[in-house]
DNA sequence: AAATGTATATCGGAC
DNA sequence: GTCCGATGTACATTT
């Protein structure tokens, strides 16, 4: 069964045999089409690590950029994948569909074996593809930026990415007092990676400045662990709460 | 054009009207189905953050768990997403197809507006949904535990996931002099962050031993960077390389 | 190619 | 539910 839509740059064949399904979906790929194989799998990868998936219904999507998908009927995330960049070969071996997918630098490989496939789609789209996104971390730093005030009375941003020898600063500025300040900008509710971050910040930052002028440190974020809290305590660190969806 | 096919439990209709690709899709998610929608869309997301994608040619993927996936002609992720958990609600709207994810905790709201739909597919899976992963930190773990001398010679392993103020300490054991070494393990080459991450167990695990017995730390890894490197020295850590995939 | 940090990260486990 | 850390994290950006 095979139907193909000219005006829509569809093909879609079911319950095809192996060849033909190869047939297909090779065919479909040249084109620079988005394939899916829909069928009963197995998949083995072996690269950075190594897996083993035993036979089920999945849902096989190759993308023209070399993408590879493999996706359970559960989880948001591919139970196997490859990433953009990767070749496909499709073969038919002991009458069975193999899609392979090789990659280099790191070597990575993943077979997916079809024992039966429920069909093969082609589709033939055109994106755009422009995000806007909003509520980012940027979009906090833009908010402190116009309003330095937010983080205290008399803040004064002087560079954002300040470059320090532990890595760029967020917001780089100096309090009313002319102390320097390292602003660290977090979108979310932050845990102890965040303030141990802020805190390397500090600590290289005060040491290149080589003077035994205090640093302070600010995080900046919608709100934080209890454990997060203890290690800005502890080192002497500042919080301020600011939610990127707020403003 | 509609295809249905009992056997291989798949149904697909192509180039539908918005009325019909409603009912496919609709029914197919009441079966408990996997659910393509491939077609020109429009998305909006508003939830964490907040994001509008521009028109174009699309594959939505709804799986029976409730998880929605907008992917794009390129990139390994997909272009925005719902959660597993999202209920959806299938409409049509001025002649659209509209497809709406919600979700509760936090709020979340995906609207998928289709200006044409090309296909939809039904499928019908069965997943035993059984994946061997090996190359992963607990296998390094083992791999320790079972030859602790690749640690150091007379290092004794005491404890795994041993709890401290800070969290969970990897491996928690004592050196040849009966110090106490704390042990933390990453399947890749490291950066600052897991340095900082060993620091704070250390300054964690002596505070808690309320005595001055020097604590030591120590990372185990492929590698390290020169700035992981220097944080490692800066305060005293050790370094052993071990890759979990040559095990 | 390596390094660094963000993400609507996602996911699983512990509590 | 929250918290915490691992992930074949992916991804953009910079060097």
């Amino acid at each position: 069964m095979s139907t193909h839509d000219r005006k829509t740059a569809t093909t879609t064949v079911t319950d095809p045999s192996p060849s033909d399904a190869r047939e297909a979906a090779a065919d479909g790929l040249a084109r620079g089409a988005v394939v899916t194989i829909v069928g009963d799998c197995s998949v083995t990868y072996d690269g950075r690590a190594s897996s083993r998936l035993d036979p089920g219904g999945r849902l096989v999507v190759v993308k023209p950029d070399g993408t590879v998908l493999v996706h359970s009927t559960t989880g948001q995330q591919p139970v196997n994948w490859q990433p953009p960049g990767c070749e496909q070969q499709l073969t038919v071996q002991d009458g069975e569909l193999i899609l392979e997918s090789h990659r280099t630098t790191p070597s990575e490989r993943l077979v997916v074996r079809f024992h039966h496939v429920l069909q093969v789609a082609v589709y033939e789209l055109a994106d755009s593809e422009s995000l806007s996104l909003r509520g980012t971390e940027a979009d906090l730093r833009d908010r402190v930026l116009e309003e330095p005030d937010c983080i205290e009375p008399g803040f004064t941003p002087l560079a954002t990415e300040r470059e320090t020898s532990a890595g760029a600063i967020d917001i780089f500025g100096e309090d009313a007092a002319g102390r320097a300040v390292v602003v660290e900008l977090k979108r979310r509710r932050v845990g102890p990676d965040a303030v141990s971050q802020l805190r390397r910040y500090v600590d290289a930052l005060g040491r290149d400045l080589h003077a035994d002028a205090a640093v302070r440190g600010i995080l900046v974020a919608p709100s934080t662990t209890d454990r997060a809290q203890c290690l800005l305590d502890e080192h002497g660190l500042g919080f301020v709460s600011l939610d990127p969806t707020s403003g």
